[in-house]
DNA sequence: TATGAATGAGTATTCATTCAT
DNA sequence: AATGAATGAATACTCATTCAT
């Protein structure tokens, strides 16, 4: 995702737009001011990102996003048309980053699709527990959402998704795995994994371990023959 | 449960003490009065238990509450100490009469485990998708609510699950089940079911059934052998 | 001051009324109807009179009040017209035991004016220190309150100085004490008393006992040849 | 007291840290801005302090306090963190502002102790029933305050006392005067002064000024040899 | 008499958003 | 680009008062 892609940026110049960019922007030469700005909406995201993670979307105040980065709430109304396009753009982040670590996952590309899956399952609820503990309430947009973020969201999750349906449907291919549905098994991965921190939470790092194996095993056999 | 032990219900001007009660009353242990009152509280908890089934526990504001019952926002004070209390009983009440629901369905109580246990997933998605479709968001209870409330929603989930743990313990017992832990099981049955709503929302009727279906036999593999 | 006194006090069988009731009720027989509804009014007095003494007026609630007699807030309204009439009642009462203890002082009686006024001075500051924390707050009625009730303060504090003044006149006539003007000389000694409470709350009690004596000591001196 | 000090007062959006600062914002300590703000806090706290010299703690609310000063109740909260610490602010202030005068009086600092405290409780007799009518309530800080607030108050009694407790001490030090304990002597100056206002509240001008005087002549007599 | 349910106007507080500088 | 002041609508909560039973 490049930067000129992020939904519900304002764009310089030309007033308020929760409209993406035409990539006819991509005409003029991308000076130094555009690199800084974007540089600038990268850090917004991040910070963003980080607090709807941990706190979910209705207790994150745009108050909390300004000061974490140290400025004040009135400077995201330059980058961003509103909390909701704000925190949509860091969903998306958030999403893209974590399908990133994924993606980029060694174990995830190699040898059998089961050992293939198992890795990305482990690493998936790792982050989830150890980052985004309230990464389950990204996917809760409220209903009260505009459609069109609405879209968005489940468009990310469907990126999202597509690198453990790569591993299943190879696995389905290949003989190793047998599923019922792509999709339901899916789903079930998913929400199994996002609910993890909230049964892990209170315990201890050794106990978190052992849960999490048990987890992944347990996954594993949604797919097994 | 009966309603004397919902939990952050105002007690009313009770308190016996420096006027003698007569002792009369205790022939009838609850009455008219005290039925009234507790016929009231449940309206409350029901409609509470509906809109935050609907849209969870921040979106709700108690006006809405209110207004649902064609009451002021003052009467719910009568009744309950706040908004997290009135919550709290609410989401409980939901997940009792979810829970008893689930105890009551005949086919959980008859034939093998298996027979059992889908009958049990099948009803439970179901009730998921139908009637509480942010059902999920009972379960993530914000952090910042005080740790009384949360436990108590802990020990509500106890119960609620307590039903799918006794038919998955007696599978395994009898060697119908096979699993990691009867733990990492529950928690992916309970998320995945929980879930569904996020997924069939859009979906015509039928296909939904067909996808929930799909669903059900998909959570069976969580258990074979 | 007779219960049939009390201002704001509703008479029964006749609705509501703020005003006093004619004297002419006494015509009918008091009988035991009567006198329990007067010892039920005695208790309200009583009750509010304590709660306004510790906290004030504006921070006492009849929800207290009322928690305090083991009765509902509903059953005040039976016997004041309002939160106003009962509060300025109890003010009334609180102020009319105090004067009682005063005048019943056998060391205010006899002896030298000195001797006499030196121990009511005494009396009165250990009363308002020990029982009456707040007493001050009981002069500062909120200049919003209707005229009628500021002038009913007014008319208790007379009633209240006249204990201190008969002994100022008899003092000053019998060439005893000399003062600038008896008015005013009356005033500081009031207000110094009333606002004792107020340094002398947080000391340990023997040290208490040392500065209200150099209080009282310093008083004399408004009297002083 | 710079308006710096002032307690309570939320920082604007500081916090120097990620970013770095140009250390030529270091030549001006004060920039206009900051100027600006203070003007603007000086003012809320103006108005505050009027009102609640004029009605006391609780009878002031928030809309009061926004409406004199024709901004929204919201805007406070961009200076203050809440009612509290707006009005302990606010009395701090009328307080500081009253010391100010009584330092400021010529007549003060020259002659004799006599004439020095003389002129004192003139002026701040003076002061008390014109402007600060309910000023005697300041100091009876509801005692549900929080703690830190409520030694705010008592400092800020200690240097209003400060003024006299220094004439009373050359007084005694010079034989002028003899007093019992200079505490006591000045609780007793302190608290007969500021009940002035309900006394003389309804009286003539004219009258007013003889009642005063006779009130400095009989707190004269307190330290009379 | 007494109760307890209900009200409605009020209170402090929060927060996304706008805008002049 | 960035600030910080200002807004206004919403939110939870309180309390004196009324009234049917």
């Amino acid at each position: 995702m490049t930067d000129a892609t992020v939904p519900g940026v304002v764009s310089p110049g030309s007033g308020a737009s929760s409209v993406a960019e035409p990539a006819a922007a991509d005409a003029a030469p991308v000076g130094r001011v555009q690199r800084k700005r974007d540089r600038r909406i990268r850090q917004i995201l991040t910070a963003a990102a980080e607090l709807v993670g941990e706190r979910g979307y209705e207790a994150v105040s745009l108050e909390e996003v300004a000061e974490r980065l140290d400025v004040t709430k009135g400077s995201l109304y330059h980058y961003f048309s509103g909390k909701d396009a704000l925190v949509t753009a860091a969903i998306e982040t958030l999403g893209d980053d974590w399908t990133a670590r994924l993606e980029g996952l060694p174990a995830g590309r190699e040898g059998t699709a089961e050992r293939r899956l198992r890795a990305l399952l482990g690493e998936h609820v790792r982050i989830a527990v150890r980052e985004y503990p309230a990464a389950l309430r990204l996917f809760l947009v409220p209903s009260t959402w505009p459609a069109d973020q609405r879209t968005r969201i489940k468009e990310l999750r469907r990126r999202h998704d597509a690198v453990f349906r790569a591993v299943l449907n190879e696995g389905v291919a290949g003989g190793e795995f047998s599923v019922v549905s792509v999709d339901a098994t899916l789903q079930c991965l998913h929400a199994s994994m996002s609910q993890a921190p909230e049964w892990v939470g209170g315990l201890r790092r050794a106990e978190q371990e052992r849960v999490l194996d048990d987890l992944v095993e347990t996954l594993m056999k949604l797919v097994a023959r």
